[in-house]
DNA sequence: CTTTAATACTTGAAAAAGTCAACGATTAAA
DNA sequence: TTTAATCGTTGACTTTTTCAAGTATTAAAG
């Protein structure tokens, strides 16, 4: 890939309209390299974006159930079935039936999907740091402060 | 919708995640908010966040070929067949043979294209309001200006 | 306590979106 | 003039998204 990951002329050119402006627009690119990139980047560890950020939220100390998986990720809840199928046989992860709810099952890590989980946190942290390269530390910051707002409300 | 979107409890908890700290992460939550927003205010104008950006492209004085706007929407050019076919069923949008390249095709807006445009800026605008009432005016200008950096390369 | 309603996960079907190879027309390069 | 490359298009295929319904469990209402 480019070092310099700066866009085509005829971009450049189209980057002059009043599209470009807008904030979806512009999240909705970025989304699309991003994750681009980082499903390279997790393709040697057998991992996509959305198996691993579900790896990534059972591997927490936060417990989560299939819903708050699904919802944190804007996600239905039928869609986590199959990614917490897949991760499951490959023993990353388990479903713990909770005790005081039985209807709720928590995404667990194992040993084995905690192992694997830094391997990944790895290779998204690459990702992101090519993605940013045209931002300092500090924008770096201000940035993830700004969307951590949007993302979750003020 | 919630007057403050401020998100659920879960959400909150698992905002304490490492997860929550990616850019990635937080560009599709985000823009999973945004265009679902987007898309309910442009339904009455029958018209998606997809169909408006290639119509704000062609309303623009860029004069974008099928190929330009498939870049610059980070999308298969297969893609923009059947979106451009629908805008110009409608009469808003026409497809132009450049006379200088016989093989491209300018998408130009319509006088009526125009006039749609202008009333589907309105809904997004309305739109991206509501995403970033948590930020204050020189906040959302630093964003832009964040956000545009990383999405047309330094 | 019993009935009713609501919630969580799952299943399966249908629609939408993304990916990819190949084609005809046209232009650029050799 | 031949060869190679580009643009829009088509079609096949896979993946993702969206919904409605089903089962198990819990919560609320009576």
């Amino acid at each position: 890939m480019d070092p310099k990951n700066s866009a085509s002329d005829s971009v450049q050119r189209l980057a002059q309209g009043e599209l470009a402006g807008e904030i979806d627009f512009l999240t909705a690119r970025i989304r699309s390299q991003g994750s681009s990139r980082a499903n390279s980047l997790l393709a040697p560890l057998d991992l996509k974006v959305r198996s691993y950020s579900v790896l990534s939220l059972a591997c927490s100390d936060l417990a989560p159930t299939q819903r708050e998986v699904a919802e944190f990720l804007s996600l239905d809840p039928s869609q986590i079935v199959p990614l917490v199928d897949q991760l499951e046989s490959r023993g990353l992860v388990e479903r713990v039936t909770a005790p005081h709810d039985r209807r709720t099952k928590v995404i667990a890590g194992t040993k084995e999907g905690k192992k694997l989980y830094l391997q990944a946190r790895k290779a998204t942290a690459e990702g992101e740091e090519a993605s940013l390269e045209a931002l300092s530390s500090e924008e770096r910051t201000t940035l993830r402060e700004l969307l951590t707002r949007i993302a979750f409300g003020a």
